[in-house]
This record gives structure tokens, sequence and C-alpha cells, in this order.
DNA sequence: TACATGACTATCC
DNA sequence: GGGATAGCCATGT
């Protein structure tokens, strides 16, 4: 059994934070975790086990492209599921994405 | 323990 | 502007 490593279950948290209709960066993700893991950061989304829990198809690159995806579909359905929550996607890259971009709050 | 890999980013050409 | 290279941290083998 795969044991997650606490660095994985904070990117996670951490996406769980991402509101509806709107898209952040594994930059920011890192940067929340006080961190520059980016590489680190989208292995640990990729390796998420709580996929449903998880939206990962919320976290895109920091040049507003949708990344990755290692879900069924693979990037075409991270789109789909962008679209549906009302996140426009071209050519595979955010329509107004700096709109859509949400920072974390460190303070709170 | 050491090397290789990765859902990345920034820089150089 | 586009393609290639290097740098980065954590994970897996």
């Amino acid at each position: 059994m795969k044991k997650e490593t606490l660095f994985q279950q904070k990117v996670w948290k951490a996406m769980d934070l991402i509101p509806k209709g709107k898209v952040t960066t594994y930059k920011e993700i890192a940067k929340f975790l006080n961190t520059k893991a980016y590489q680190a950061v989208g292995s640990a989304v990729g390796k998420n086990p709580n996929a449903p829990k998880t939206p990962c198809h919320r976290v895109v690159n920091s040049d507003g492209r949708v990344g990755n995806y290692s879900g069924k579909g693979g990037v075409k359905r991270k789109i789909e599921l962008l679209k549906n929550e009302g996140v426009e996607v071209k050519e595979g890259k955010i329509a107004d994405f700096e709109n859509k971009m949400f920072y974390f709050n460190k303070s709170s």
C-alpha cells in the first residue's frame, strides 16, 4: 500500500481550496506550500488518489496552459471539466487566464 | 545511498 | 515567437 507523503496531502488540500470556475497554477500551489517544487507538486497532483475529491483539473501551468492530465480522457477530459465549470479553454489554454486565476490566501 | 524521472518554470538561442 | 537546455524539489527504482 503506497503511503502518501505529507507533501502530497498538502498539495491536494491546497487544490481543494480552489473555488469552482477558477484555476490556479502549480507555481502558486508550490508558493502556498512555501516551496519551489513545482514539479514535485505536479507529480503529487498526478498521483492523487482522491481524484473526484480533488479538483486536479483546476490546476494549470503558469503560462495559462492546461498542462497535462492523468485522468481517462487525458487533457481533453480536463478541458471539458473546466468548460463545464465555466472556464473557457482555447487550444489547450485558459481563456481570460488572469481573470480566472485564483491565488491562495496565505494570511487568513 | 545514488541515479533517473516528472501533470513544471525560466532562460538562452 | 518558437524550440531547446538547464534548474528546481520530491518521489520512485
